[in-house]
DNA sequence: AATGAATGAGTCTTCATTCAT
DNA sequence: AATGAATGAAGACTCATTCAT
């Protein structure tokens, strides 16, 4: 009984603390968004959290690790989605990658938080180790699959191709509509970036 | 005689002022790079500079004025660079598409400086007035252009495509490989990122 | 016991923040004193307040909202000395009058700092909106009050009075005094100035 | 002749300089009185006088010695001004005192500009031993008048008065309108101010 | 667990002054 | 004599972090 009494305050204080973490993880995507990763203050954060300012450090080590947790998440989601996708889209590899694209530019893998977190990832994992080690794993882990899934589907076709250059391509083309939507939505609407993505897949796979 | 010496001074004069702004640019455009757009300080570029603090009120009204200015004389010299690399290209449409990729991903236009810069404005346009304007106009002529070249060399092929369509997925498939080289120059590759293109390129306008 | 600890605790921490402005509040008052309105700095109040530099945003928008609000509370004062004078003065309105002079150059209402901080106001106010609003505030009403004063009191003389214009000299009278006195404390004594205004009101009320 | 020229060329530079001098103190008042006392900058006073923010230095010792200047000269117009007063207004003292009271509100000693001065030298004259010096001065010997014109005023009335005291209030009133009409020109008209001079003057001096 | 008071480093900006031309 | 380029100190303000309660 004492145990179990034991136990279940520390798993209610665990679920506090993390219900706490996530909350906080939640609020510093929605900052990311909404005011840009550069300009994102603890303040802002633990505002949006609903929680004071010096909260965050029960937490977190710091602001730096709140925001890489934060872009952590947000990937983690991403590539959720994305898997998700093509594993609700059958057996098909030519199918599965049409998924990818439906999946990168529709709910809930595509949202504005995601893209300006990914934005954020992106164009700062130049400058920070750990956000570079968090791209490069996150792509090579993709490329990889995209890959695979290329090479399948390209022996259907008649055409020879290069299924790791068009992993390549396919990613970064994906990557930069996401960035270019962010920057300029009205030139690359959700729309406009599935066609360019499938227009790219059809020249590439057609015979 | 005098008018000479006057006009001599005055030249040498505003010559000055314009060497100093044109320091503080380059100073600034190489912060960027060297510590990424949300990391430089007026310190940072003036010391990269060989000046004072407090010369950057005398040439810029602000830090933000010179960095603005900085993305703006990047993109200028990269279209400018663009532009060159098309005309040297000859008439055929096809060529100068592929004149295009080269110079994409070749010095002058394509150095660590431009890309990290470039990169700092697609990143943040969706947060800056200036940035968002200042890249739209841009990607919107860029793809004017390219959307001509594209039905031009389209008329070649048996194919049917959207120029429109094609100008928004190649300048696109650009910025993407420039800002992910930034982020993960091993995978992405100056070669490879112009073999991304040319298979793009060649895919669709195949017959 | 619970609510009444909980609001022990928020009673306390408000009134630590409350401590906290008042303490600035008074090291702002001190510090225009001491070094002139002009001369303050947001370091002079902090150290002169025992806090840090960084503290003045906690409590107020900046040092321009901490010095208004520092002329505000030293008017209040003075105010509510000047009231308290003429109301312990009895029903005689030339009582009252007589009071309000002795109040007028006399502490609490008349110190070093009141003096320092009013002249600050009054040689201000033509170059900032709110120290005009206040300014004018103060004089309005209590120029009411003193006309009032100065209507019965001449009821009691045969001479004919304009209040408002009795009014307006005698608070301009005090005013002249007082910055007068910070300016040259040698020609303008406590004790003269207050001649100087009996002498004045004699004059206009003696039948 | 070659002597005359080198006086006259002598003449002519120092003729310039003290042009450039007075241009400078007059851009100093106006800017004193354009945007108060605290907010002077030597750029805006070079640019006011049509100079470069240089100048200022071959001229006068620093921006300081250049204000104490301005201060300088506005009080001695101001003096020339009320002694030419006095001087117009014939031998009868009470003529005189009254003319002092219409110079002081009239023009050209009564300008916004000299007000906007001389409210700047008596509020800061107690943290500026200069301007302290400069105060004490112009008033004792304006007060020694005062009291000596009052003095033979007060032999025509019956009453008895102390010209000091009188020569205090007097001068500490007129002190008080100038700086209440500044810093508030409504409630003090230039007609108000005259008239409570009068008053006071005909209160005191009225047998 | 949570608060918010407090700090101090860091940033941008302003500005009087100096000096080479 | 005059310019304006250049400096560097000093200012206000922001903000991540720490810590007592």
């Amino acid at each position: 009984m004492s145990q179990k009494h034991a136990s279940r305050r520390s798993t209610s204080i665990s679920r506090i603390a993390e219900i706490r973490r996530q909350d906080l993880i939640e609020a510093a995507i929605n900052c990311i968004a909404k005011v840009g990763y550069g300009d994102v203050t603890v303040q802002t954060i633990c505002h949006a959290a609903g929680v004071s300012r010096g909260l965050i450090g029960h937490y977190f080590k710091g602001k730096d690790e709140l925001l890489l947790e934060a872009v952590r998440q947000v990937t983690t989601e991403l590539g959720n989605a994305t898997k998700l996708a093509a594993q609700d889209a059958g057996d098909n590899p030519t199918a599965k990658l049409h998924a990818l694209i439906d999946a990168s530019f529709s709910p809930p893998g595509f949202t504005a938080e995601k893209v300006a977190v990914w934005t954020a990832l992106a164009s700062n994992a130049h400058w920070s180790p750990e956000l570079a080690l968090l791209y490069k794993e996150l792509w090579r882990d993709y490329r990889y699959a995209v890959a695979h899934l290329v090479e399948r589907a390209a022996q259907e076709s008649t055409r020879e191709v290069n299924p790791e250059r068009v992993a390549l391509t396919f990613s970064t083309l994906i990557e930069g509509l996401w960035i270019g939507w962010l920057a300029d939505p009205e030139s690359v609407t959700r729309e406009a970036a599935k066609e360019a993505c499938r227009d790219y897949l059809d020249a590439v796979l057609r015979s």
